[in-house]
DNA sequence: TTGACAAACTAATATAATTAGTTTATAGTC
DNA sequence: GACTATAAACTAATTATATTAGTTTGTCAA
Protein backbone atom coordinates (compact mmCIF):
# COMPACT_ATOMS: atom_id res chain seq x y z
CA UNK A 1 0.00 0.00 0.00
CA UNK A 2 1.55 3.29 -1.06
CA UNK A 3 0.69 5.95 1.38
CA UNK A 4 1.92 9.35 -0.57
CA UNK A 5 1.65 10.93 3.09
CA UNK A 6 1.35 9.82 6.51
CA UNK A 7 -2.42 10.21 6.85
CA UNK A 8 -4.83 7.63 7.54
CA UNK A 9 -8.85 7.74 9.12
CA UNK A 10 -7.36 7.63 12.16
CA UNK A 11 -4.86 10.93 11.85
CA UNK A 12 -8.46 12.52 10.31
CA UNK A 13 -10.19 11.59 13.19
CA UNK A 14 -7.95 12.87 15.87
CA UNK A 15 -7.29 16.55 13.94
CA UNK A 16 -11.47 16.86 13.96
CA UNK A 17 -11.67 15.97 17.10
CA UNK A 18 -8.44 18.28 18.53
CA UNK A 19 -10.08 21.33 16.60
CA UNK A 20 -13.73 20.37 18.14
CA UNK A 21 -12.25 20.23 21.53
CA UNK A 22 -9.96 23.80 21.11
CA UNK A 23 -12.44 25.40 18.58
CA UNK A 24 -16.28 24.26 19.23
CA UNK A 25 -17.91 21.40 17.51
CA UNK A 26 -19.45 23.82 14.77
CA UNK A 27 -15.79 25.08 13.59
CA UNK A 28 -15.43 21.62 12.68
CA UNK A 29 -15.59 21.13 9.34
CA UNK A 30 -14.16 19.79 6.08
CA UNK A 31 -12.46 22.95 5.50
CA UNK A 32 -11.02 23.26 8.53
CA UNK A 33 -10.13 19.65 8.99
CA UNK A 34 -8.05 19.67 5.52
CA UNK A 35 -6.48 23.42 6.23
CA UNK A 36 -5.58 21.49 10.30
CA UNK A 37 -3.91 18.56 8.19
CA UNK A 38 -2.35 20.59 5.14
CA UNK A 39 -4.23 19.00 2.57
CA UNK A 40 -6.81 20.31 0.19
CA UNK A 41 -10.59 19.20 0.65
CA UNK A 42 -11.53 16.51 -1.39
CA UNK A 43 -7.97 15.01 -0.37
CA UNK A 44 -10.47 14.04 3.02
CA UNK A 45 -12.97 11.38 1.10
CA UNK A 46 -10.26 9.17 0.58
CA UNK A 47 -10.11 8.94 4.44
CA UNK A 48 -13.65 9.65 6.14
CA UNK A 49 -16.94 9.36 4.18
CA UNK A 50 -17.62 13.32 3.54
CA UNK A 51 -18.91 15.60 6.47
CA UNK A 52 -21.21 12.58 7.84
CA UNK A 53 -18.41 10.00 8.08
CA UNK A 54 -15.88 12.24 9.61
CA UNK A 55 -19.11 13.30 12.42
CA UNK A 56 -19.90 9.37 12.69
CA UNK A 57 -15.63 8.59 13.38
CA UNK A 58 -15.89 11.09 15.63
CA UNK A 59 -18.52 9.88 17.30
CA UNK A 60 -17.16 6.05 17.44
CA UNK A 61 -14.04 7.29 19.08
CA UNK A 62 -15.06 9.24 21.40
CA UNK A 63 -17.71 6.38 22.27
CA UNK A 64 -14.74 4.15 22.77
CA UNK A 65 -12.85 6.22 24.75
CA UNK A 66 -15.08 7.11 27.15
CA UNK A 67 -16.41 3.64 27.82
CA UNK A 68 -12.59 2.60 28.45
CA UNK A 69 -12.57 5.49 30.92
CA UNK A 70 -15.02 4.28 32.59
CA UNK A 71 -14.37 1.02 32.92
CA UNK A 72 -11.07 1.66 33.99
CA UNK A 73 -12.27 4.22 36.52
CA UNK A 74 -14.50 1.26 38.14
CA UNK A 75 -11.73 -1.74 37.87
CA UNK A 76 -11.23 -2.97 41.31
CA UNK A 77 -14.12 -0.47 43.08
CA UNK A 78 -17.61 -1.72 44.00
CA UNK A 79 -20.70 -0.14 44.84
CA UNK A 80 -21.04 3.33 45.28
CA UNK A 81 -17.36 3.93 45.43
CA UNK A 82 -17.51 2.38 41.81
CA UNK A 83 -20.61 4.62 40.58
CA UNK A 84 -18.80 7.59 42.09
CA UNK A 85 -15.82 7.11 40.35
CA UNK A 86 -17.45 6.16 37.19
CA UNK A 87 -19.12 9.60 37.72
CA UNK A 88 -16.23 11.76 38.10
CA UNK A 89 -14.04 10.54 35.24
CA UNK A 90 -17.56 10.94 32.87
CA UNK A 91 -17.72 14.33 33.49
CA UNK A 92 -13.80 14.63 33.61
CA UNK A 93 -14.12 13.53 30.22
CA UNK A 94 -16.05 15.99 28.96
CA UNK A 95 -14.81 18.74 30.44
CA UNK A 96 -11.69 17.84 28.63
CA UNK A 97 -13.49 16.79 25.68
CA UNK A 98 -16.13 19.36 24.70
CA UNK A 99 -16.11 19.15 21.59
CA UNK A 100 -15.77 15.54 21.26
CA UNK A 101 -18.35 14.88 24.18
CA UNK A 102 -20.27 16.95 21.79
CA UNK A 103 -20.63 14.27 18.81
CA UNK A 104 -22.16 11.60 21.48
CA UNK A 105 -25.14 12.12 21.31
CA UNK A 106 -26.02 11.15 17.61
CA UNK A 107 -27.94 8.25 17.69
CA UNK A 108 -26.93 4.92 16.03
CA UNK A 109 -28.92 5.06 12.72
CA UNK A 110 -30.09 1.65 11.60
CA UNK A 111 -26.52 0.94 9.06
CA UNK A 112 -24.01 2.07 11.75
CA UNK A 113 -23.89 -1.03 13.73
CA UNK A 114 -19.90 -0.25 14.94
CA UNK A 115 -21.59 2.59 16.75
CA UNK A 116 -24.52 0.58 18.47
CA UNK A 117 -21.90 -1.69 19.28
CA UNK A 118 -20.16 1.23 21.12
CA UNK A 119 -23.00 2.00 22.77
CA UNK A 120 -24.06 -0.94 23.99
CA UNK A 121 -20.27 -1.68 25.55
CA UNK A 122 -20.94 1.59 27.00
CA UNK A 123 -23.97 0.73 28.40
CA UNK A 124 -22.64 -3.02 29.78
CA UNK A 125 -20.22 -0.98 31.71
CA UNK A 126 -22.73 0.59 33.67
CA UNK A 127 -24.29 -2.25 34.18
CA UNK A 128 -21.85 -4.87 35.05
CA UNK A 129 -21.05 -1.76 38.27
CA UNK A 130 -24.84 -1.95 39.12
CA UNK A 131 -24.56 -6.12 38.84
CA UNK A 132 -23.28 -5.21 43.02
CA UNK A 133 -27.10 -3.71 43.79
CA UNK A 134 -28.27 -7.26 42.74
CA UNK A 135 -31.14 -5.37 41.51
CA UNK A 136 -33.98 -6.86 39.38
CA UNK A 137 -33.40 -6.92 35.38
CA UNK A 138 -35.53 -4.25 34.11
CA UNK A 139 -34.48 -2.04 37.26
CA UNK A 140 -31.23 -2.22 36.44
CA UNK A 141 -31.82 -1.08 33.08
CA UNK A 142 -34.04 1.89 34.43
CA UNK A 143 -31.08 2.29 36.68
CA UNK A 144 -28.42 2.88 33.43
CA UNK A 145 -30.85 5.27 31.61
CA UNK A 146 -31.01 7.49 35.01
CA UNK A 147 -27.41 7.52 35.46
CA UNK A 148 -26.63 8.53 32.25
CA UNK A 149 -29.34 11.68 32.04
CA UNK A 150 -28.17 12.71 35.35
CA UNK A 151 -24.59 12.87 33.88
CA UNK A 152 -25.41 13.91 30.71
CA UNK A 153 -27.83 16.42 31.72
CA UNK A 154 -25.00 17.54 34.41
CA UNK A 155 -22.07 18.09 32.15
CA UNK A 156 -23.67 19.09 28.72
CA UNK A 157 -25.56 21.80 31.19
CA UNK A 158 -22.28 22.52 32.16
CA UNK A 159 -20.01 22.67 28.79
CA UNK A 160 -23.07 25.02 27.47
CA UNK A 161 -22.18 27.48 29.89
CA UNK A 162 -25.97 26.96 31.57
CA UNK A 163 -24.49 27.00 35.43
CA UNK A 164 -24.04 31.20 34.99
CA UNK A 165 -24.87 31.91 38.99
CA UNK A 166 -21.52 31.95 41.17
CA UNK A 167 -22.15 28.66 42.53
CA UNK A 168 -19.59 26.52 43.00
CA UNK A 169 -20.02 23.06 40.13
CA UNK A 170 -18.18 20.85 42.32
CA UNK A 171 -20.31 20.85 45.24
CA UNK A 172 -23.63 20.88 42.87
CA UNK A 173 -22.37 17.65 41.30
CA UNK A 174 -21.47 16.15 44.19
CA UNK A 175 -25.18 16.52 45.27
CA UNK A 176 -26.11 15.35 42.28
CA UNK A 177 -24.11 11.94 42.54
CA UNK A 178 -25.08 11.65 46.29
CA UNK A 179 -29.00 12.14 45.21
CA UNK A 180 -28.10 9.46 42.69
CA UNK A 181 -27.00 6.62 45.44
CA UNK A 182 -29.27 7.45 47.72
CA UNK A 183 -31.37 6.49 45.09
CA UNK A 184 -30.00 3.44 43.97
CA UNK A 185 -30.31 0.38 46.52
CA UNK B 1 -45.25 51.58 9.12
CA UNK B 2 -46.40 49.28 5.59
CA UNK B 3 -46.42 46.09 5.83
CA UNK B 4 -46.40 44.65 2.23
CA UNK B 5 -46.88 41.15 3.45
CA UNK B 6 -48.00 40.64 6.85
CA UNK B 7 -44.67 39.03 7.64
CA UNK B 8 -42.83 40.12 11.25
CA UNK B 9 -39.94 39.13 13.48
CA UNK B 10 -42.74 36.62 15.24
CA UNK B 11 -44.21 35.02 11.95
CA UNK B 12 -40.53 34.34 11.25
CA UNK B 13 -39.63 32.95 14.50
CA UNK B 14 -42.81 30.53 14.43
CA UNK B 15 -42.29 29.36 11.00
CA UNK B 16 -38.51 28.52 11.97
CA UNK B 17 -39.99 26.50 15.09
CA UNK B 18 -42.30 24.75 13.24
CA UNK B 19 -39.83 23.99 10.58
CA UNK B 20 -37.37 22.58 13.41
CA UNK B 21 -40.02 20.77 15.08
CA UNK B 22 -41.34 19.12 12.22
CA UNK B 23 -37.94 18.36 10.17
CA UNK B 24 -35.22 18.54 12.95
CA UNK B 25 -33.54 21.39 14.10
CA UNK B 26 -30.55 20.82 11.80
CA UNK B 27 -33.11 21.81 8.74
CA UNK B 28 -33.55 25.21 10.14
CA UNK B 29 -32.16 27.10 7.15
CA UNK B 30 -32.20 31.03 5.88
CA UNK B 31 -33.27 29.02 2.66
CA UNK B 32 -35.99 26.80 4.31
CA UNK B 33 -37.29 29.54 6.32
CA UNK B 34 -37.82 31.60 3.74
CA UNK B 35 -39.22 28.60 1.46
CA UNK B 36 -41.61 28.21 3.72
CA UNK B 37 -42.73 31.59 3.63
CA UNK B 38 -42.51 32.39 0.01
CA UNK B 39 -39.98 34.60 0.27
CA UNK B 40 -36.42 35.45 -0.65
CA UNK B 41 -33.40 34.69 1.67
CA UNK B 42 -32.56 38.43 2.02
CA UNK B 43 -36.04 39.09 2.95
CA UNK B 44 -35.55 37.47 6.21
CA UNK B 45 -32.80 40.01 7.35
CA UNK B 46 -35.83 42.65 7.46
CA UNK B 47 -36.68 40.43 10.70
CA UNK B 48 -34.09 39.04 11.81
CA UNK B 49 -30.63 39.20 12.26
CA UNK B 50 -29.12 36.35 9.91
CA UNK B 51 -29.03 32.52 10.90
CA UNK B 52 -27.98 33.89 14.40
CA UNK B 53 -30.60 36.13 14.77
CA UNK B 54 -32.75 33.63 13.93
CA UNK B 55 -31.33 30.87 16.34
CA UNK B 56 -31.40 33.76 19.21
CA UNK B 57 -35.27 34.64 17.86
CA UNK B 58 -35.91 30.58 18.75
CA UNK B 59 -33.81 30.36 22.11
CA UNK B 60 -35.90 33.54 23.43
CA UNK B 61 -39.08 32.33 22.25
CA UNK B 62 -38.72 28.54 23.98
CA UNK B 63 -37.45 29.63 27.30
CA UNK B 64 -39.94 31.60 27.57
CA UNK B 65 -42.85 28.80 26.21
CA UNK B 66 -41.58 26.63 28.64
CA UNK B 67 -41.18 28.74 31.58
CA UNK B 68 -44.72 29.81 31.29
CA UNK B 69 -45.39 26.34 30.88
CA UNK B 70 -43.59 25.24 34.09
CA UNK B 71 -45.46 28.24 35.89
CA UNK B 72 -49.01 26.77 34.81
CA UNK B 73 -47.42 23.06 35.99
CA UNK B 74 -47.02 24.28 39.27
CA UNK B 75 -49.55 26.72 40.11
CA UNK B 76 -51.96 25.79 42.85
CA UNK B 77 -49.28 22.72 43.74
CA UNK B 78 -46.75 22.22 46.22
CA UNK B 79 -43.48 20.78 47.55
CA UNK B 80 -43.54 16.76 45.78
CA UNK B 81 -46.62 17.47 43.90
CA UNK B 82 -45.37 20.40 42.22
CA UNK B 83 -41.98 18.89 41.60
CA UNK B 84 -43.83 16.39 39.88
CA UNK B 85 -45.88 18.26 37.81
CA UNK B 86 -43.13 20.77 36.64
CA UNK B 87 -41.10 17.15 35.53
CA UNK B 88 -43.96 15.90 33.67
CA UNK B 89 -44.44 19.43 32.15
CA UNK B 90 -41.10 19.92 31.18
CA UNK B 91 -40.70 16.68 29.65
CA UNK B 92 -43.98 16.69 27.24
CA UNK B 93 -42.60 20.15 26.46
CA UNK B 94 -39.08 18.63 24.85
CA UNK B 95 -41.10 15.64 23.56
CA UNK B 96 -43.71 17.88 21.64
CA UNK B 97 -41.15 20.35 20.41
CA UNK B 98 -37.73 18.55 19.77
CA UNK B 99 -36.51 20.82 17.55
CA UNK B 100 -37.03 24.02 19.57
CA UNK B 101 -35.74 22.41 22.39
CA UNK B 102 -32.58 21.71 20.87
CA UNK B 103 -31.81 25.42 20.46
CA UNK B 104 -32.49 26.38 24.73
CA UNK B 105 -28.74 25.11 25.15
CA UNK B 106 -27.52 28.15 23.87
CA UNK B 107 -25.74 30.36 26.24
CA UNK B 108 -26.82 33.02 26.50
CA UNK B 109 -24.01 35.72 25.66
CA UNK B 110 -22.81 38.77 27.37
CA UNK B 111 -25.01 41.12 25.15
CA UNK B 112 -27.91 38.98 24.65
CA UNK B 113 -29.59 40.53 27.98
CA UNK B 114 -33.11 39.70 26.96
CA UNK B 115 -32.29 35.87 27.12
CA UNK B 116 -30.16 35.98 30.32
CA UNK B 117 -33.32 37.32 31.57
CA UNK B 118 -35.93 34.85 30.26
CA UNK B 119 -32.94 31.91 31.90
CA UNK B 120 -33.56 33.97 35.02
CA UNK B 121 -37.12 33.53 34.95
CA UNK B 122 -36.96 30.08 34.01
CA UNK B 123 -34.62 29.52 37.17
CA UNK B 124 -36.54 31.78 39.05
CA UNK B 125 -39.89 29.31 38.49
CA UNK B 126 -38.20 26.30 40.07
CA UNK B 127 -36.75 28.04 42.89
CA UNK B 128 -40.23 29.38 43.86
CA UNK B 129 -41.47 25.51 44.18
CA UNK B 130 -38.49 24.70 46.15
CA UNK B 131 -39.08 28.10 48.79
CA UNK B 132 -41.85 25.30 50.12
CA UNK B 133 -38.74 22.95 51.40
CA UNK B 134 -36.90 25.29 53.51
CA UNK B 135 -33.73 24.72 51.85
CA UNK B 136 -30.33 26.93 53.23
CA UNK B 137 -29.94 29.18 50.38
CA UNK B 138 -27.21 27.87 48.00
CA UNK B 139 -28.98 24.47 48.95
CA UNK B 140 -31.81 25.85 47.16
CA UNK B 141 -29.44 27.00 43.92
CA UNK B 142 -28.00 23.47 43.82
CA UNK B 143 -30.96 21.87 43.56
CA UNK B 144 -32.18 23.98 40.48
CA UNK B 145 -29.25 22.96 38.49
CA UNK B 146 -29.75 19.02 39.83
CA UNK B 147 -33.65 19.80 38.55
CA UNK B 148 -32.60 21.13 35.32
CA UNK B 149 -29.90 18.38 34.82
CA UNK B 150 -31.58 15.62 35.57
CA UNK B 151 -34.46 16.90 33.34
CA UNK B 152 -31.92 18.30 30.22
CA UNK B 153 -30.55 14.89 30.06
CA UNK B 154 -33.23 12.58 30.50
CA UNK B 155 -35.26 14.49 27.84
CA UNK B 156 -32.13 15.41 25.64
CA UNK B 157 -30.86 11.56 25.30
CA UNK B 158 -34.68 10.64 24.87
CA UNK B 159 -35.09 12.82 21.94
CA UNK B 160 -31.76 12.06 20.27
CA UNK B 161 -32.67 7.76 20.29
CA UNK B 162 -30.26 7.19 23.10
CA UNK B 163 -32.73 5.10 24.77
CA UNK B 164 -32.79 2.07 22.30
CA UNK B 165 -33.74 -0.94 24.40
CA UNK B 166 -37.31 -2.13 24.35
CA UNK B 167 -37.56 -0.51 27.78
CA UNK B 168 -40.85 1.62 28.86
CA UNK B 169 -39.24 5.14 29.05
CA UNK B 170 -42.51 6.68 31.02
CA UNK B 171 -41.38 4.06 33.62
CA UNK B 172 -38.02 5.22 33.66
CA UNK B 173 -39.11 8.71 33.77
CA UNK B 174 -40.93 8.67 36.83
CA UNK B 175 -38.34 6.55 38.96
CA UNK B 176 -36.37 9.49 37.90
CA UNK B 177 -38.55 11.57 39.38
CA UNK B 178 -39.10 9.30 42.34
CA UNK B 179 -35.10 9.84 42.95
CA UNK B 180 -35.00 13.50 42.43
CA UNK B 181 -38.01 14.08 45.29
CA UNK B 182 -36.34 11.43 47.63
CA UNK B 183 -33.04 13.22 47.62
CA UNK B 184 -35.14 16.70 48.25
CA UNK B 185 -35.92 17.30 51.91
C1' DT C 1 13.10 -0.23 -13.71
C1' DT C 2 8.62 -0.24 -14.01
C1' DG C 3 3.74 -0.56 -13.33
C1' DA C 4 -0.26 -0.72 -10.22
C1' DC C 5 -2.77 1.92 -7.24
C1' DA C 6 -3.71 4.59 -3.28
C1' DA C 7 -3.78 9.17 -2.29
C1' DA C 8 -3.11 13.39 -3.50
C1' DC C 9 -4.65 17.01 -6.85
C1' DT C 10 -7.65 20.46 -10.05
C1' DA C 11 -12.02 21.65 -11.82
C1' DA C 12 -16.81 22.08 -11.71
C1' DT C 13 -21.41 22.15 -9.39
C1' DA C 14 -24.80 22.98 -5.76
C1' DT C 15 -26.38 25.01 -1.54
C1' DA C 16 -26.16 28.43 2.09
C1' DA C 17 -25.30 32.96 4.18
C1' DT C 18 -24.41 37.57 3.67
C1' DT C 19 -24.11 42.39 1.82
C1' DA C 20 -25.20 46.08 -1.49
C1' DG C 21 -28.21 48.28 -4.06
C1' DT C 22 -32.97 48.54 -6.32
C1' DT C 23 -37.94 48.24 -6.69
C1' DT C 24 -42.57 48.30 -4.83
C1' DA C 25 -46.55 48.47 -2.07
C1' DT C 26 -48.90 50.75 1.49
C1' DA C 27 -50.00 54.21 5.29
C1' DG C 28 -50.51 58.72 6.28
C1' DT C 29 -50.70 63.50 4.39
C1' DC C 30 -52.12 67.04 1.47
C1' DG D 1 -58.05 61.00 -4.80
C1' DA D 2 -53.11 61.76 -5.80
C1' DC D 3 -48.39 62.14 -3.36
C1' DT D 4 -44.71 60.78 -0.80
C1' DA D 5 -41.92 58.53 2.68
C1' DT D 6 -40.49 54.19 3.99
C1' DA D 7 -40.63 49.50 5.36
C1' DA D 8 -40.27 45.37 3.12
C1' DA D 9 -39.81 43.03 -0.61
C1' DC D 10 -36.61 42.13 -4.60
C1' DT D 11 -32.16 41.06 -7.80
C1' DA D 12 -27.34 40.61 -8.10
C1' DA D 13 -22.91 39.54 -6.48
C1' DT D 14 -19.58 37.48 -3.03
C1' DT D 15 -17.92 34.09 0.06
C1' DA D 16 -17.76 29.60 2.19
C1' DT D 17 -18.67 24.76 2.33
C1' DA D 18 -19.60 20.15 0.61
C1' DT D 19 -19.60 17.03 -3.00
C1' DT D 20 -18.50 14.57 -7.40
C1' DA D 21 -15.72 13.67 -11.53
C1' DG D 22 -11.70 13.15 -13.52
C1' DT D 23 -6.46 13.73 -13.45
C1' DT D 24 -1.80 13.52 -11.64
C1' DT D 25 1.70 11.64 -8.70
C1' DG D 26 4.43 9.22 -5.48
C1' DT D 27 5.66 4.79 -3.57
C1' DC D 28 5.79 -0.11 -2.94
C1' DA D 29 6.45 -4.56 -4.93
C1' DA D 30 7.46 -7.36 -8.71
Amino acid sequence: MPPKRGLNHEAVIHAAVELADKQGLESVTLASVAAQLGIRIPSLYNHVSGLAGLQRGMALYGVHQLTEALRRAATGKAKADAIRAMAVVYRSFALTHPGLYRTLLRAPSEEETDLAEASAELLNVILDVLAAYDLESDRALHMVRIFRSMMHGFVDLEIAGGFAMALDTDDTFNQLIDILIKGLP
